[in-house]
RNA sequence: UGGGCUAUUGCCAAGCGGUAAGGCACAGCACUUUGACUGCUGUAUACGUUGGUUCGAAUCCAACUAGCCCAG
């Protein structure tokens, strides 16, 4: 039987590596390849730990050596910028609060990935999330949680096709973060600066509002913080800075605690509520997509528990398909701040059913 | 202008002669492959000003200043 041969992305970061080594192990020819996505400027180079800085070629090219495989960098710079940077500032500008992590899996890192397997002919990618692959008996595949219940990333995987998912392999989904760490020392593989903690990694100082004005080579207008009645109650810095039930840095003092409960680009406003201001039943979606559940038919329901975040436990939620791309989903109990731009996704038992984009 | 009331940290606010609660805001940290939430820690040598009484005052007294209310 001939040796399969894998295209691992590369991070430099612990699990990515040992994912490569555990591949190794596992008897198929690793290629590492790290996805350049980002220009580490003078300003903003410190971050060892971001996944798309430029230190991070280094490591990554370290551990190559140790694990004595073919090494790549890949350019995707610009596709990085449109796909992802462009996407972050468009939806923060119209008052939502996006998820740069999602797109990135799903049109830069699978992409390129996917991408360099076929112009090398390998059978498959392979990365280092907590997650596993599933094939299921209806012959759909889906992502699957890790066995760490504690390190679960399924949440920013819900968006990747079936044609990604059949070439993937996520091998560290196997292992607890623990044992990972420990594979990595008894391997060599442990870097000395690392760190877990993750801000978004094109803004290192993570201040993404005084990134997005820069970008965009203007300041964001002020504008006032507003009650359910329409009082008004302050002046904010800028839509920009809010999403829907942040509480620090409003720089309200009225005594109570208080969250945003919603952003009204159109008028400039950010409606401020009291802490059970703040939930809600239902929730509409649109960037619709389907894993392990097949693709439901316009007006069908079904139930799933959703995550409406990253770290959220799930609750039930009886999903309807509303529209060609649109999504209704009703929940058992109230969720908090349910936030436009934010992904819902769905959990069919421990795999992915799918998910879409809050609208 | 006459009478009354109030002045404590960025905001609200305890305190009532014995050596400055608390909430909100704010900052730092933890958590986190997004943004948030959450948790922990920190934050007035100082109580409008100036004097006085007292062993000792933010707490009592006086004057002054400012704001508020009522009367004009």
């Amino acid at each position: 039987m001939k040796r399969k041969t894998v295209v691992v992305g590369m991070s430099g970061g612990v699990d990515s590596s040992v994912a490569a080594w555990l591949l190794q192990q596992q008897g198929y020819r690793v290629i590492g390849v790290t996805i350049q996505m980002w220009h580490g400027n003078e300003l903003t180079q410190e971050d060892k730990n971001g996944c798309c800085g430029l230190s991070v070629i280094e490591d990554a090219r370290r551990i190559a050596q140790i694990l004595q495989i073919p090494y790549y960098v890949m350019d995707c710079k610009r596709k990085f910028k449109k796909r992802v940077v462009d996407y972050f500032i468009e939806e923060y500008l119209h008052g939502k609060t996006p998820n740069p992590c999602i797109v990135c899996n799903r049109y830069v890192k699978w992409e390129a990935l996917l991408q360099k397997s076929i112009e090398i002919k390998a059978d498959y990618i392979a990365t280092g999330h907590y997650a596993r692959i599933a094939k299921l008996s209806n012959g759909r595949y889906a992502i699957r949680n890790s066995v760490t219940p504690e390190k679960d990333q399924t949440y920013v995987l819900y968006n990747l096709t079936q044609k990604q998912l059949a070439h993937t392999l996520m091998p560290v989904g196997n292992y607890r973060k623990k044992q990972i760490r420990e594979i990595a020392e008894k391997s060599g593989l442990s870097m000395a600066n690392k760190h877990d903690s993750q801000e978004i990694c094109f803004v290192p100082d993570k201040d993404y509002a005084v990134f997005i004005e820069k970008s965009v080579g203007r300041k964001m207008p002020e504008g006032n913080f507003v009650n359910n009645e329409g009082k008004i109650l302050g002046c904010h810095k800028g839509i920009i800075h809010y999403t829907l039930g942040q509480r620090r840095g409003l720089g309200l003092s009225m005594g109570r605690r208080m969250f945003v409960r919603e952003i009204r680009p159109e008028t400039n406003e950010v409606v401020i509520g009291e802490g059970d201001e703040v939930f809600s039943k239902m929730l509409k979606a649109n960037h619709i997509s389907f894993m392990a559940a097949p693709e439901m038919d316009i007006g069908k329901t079904s139930y799933f528990v959703s995550k409406i975040r990253y770290g959220h436990r799930g609750i039930g939620c009886l999903v309807k398909r509303t529209g060609l791309d649109e999504i209704q989903c009703i929940f058992n109990e109230s969720v908090r701040a349910v936030t436009p731009g934010q992904a819902v996704v769905f959990y069919k038992g421990d795999c992915v059913a799918g998910g879409g984009r809050i609208l």
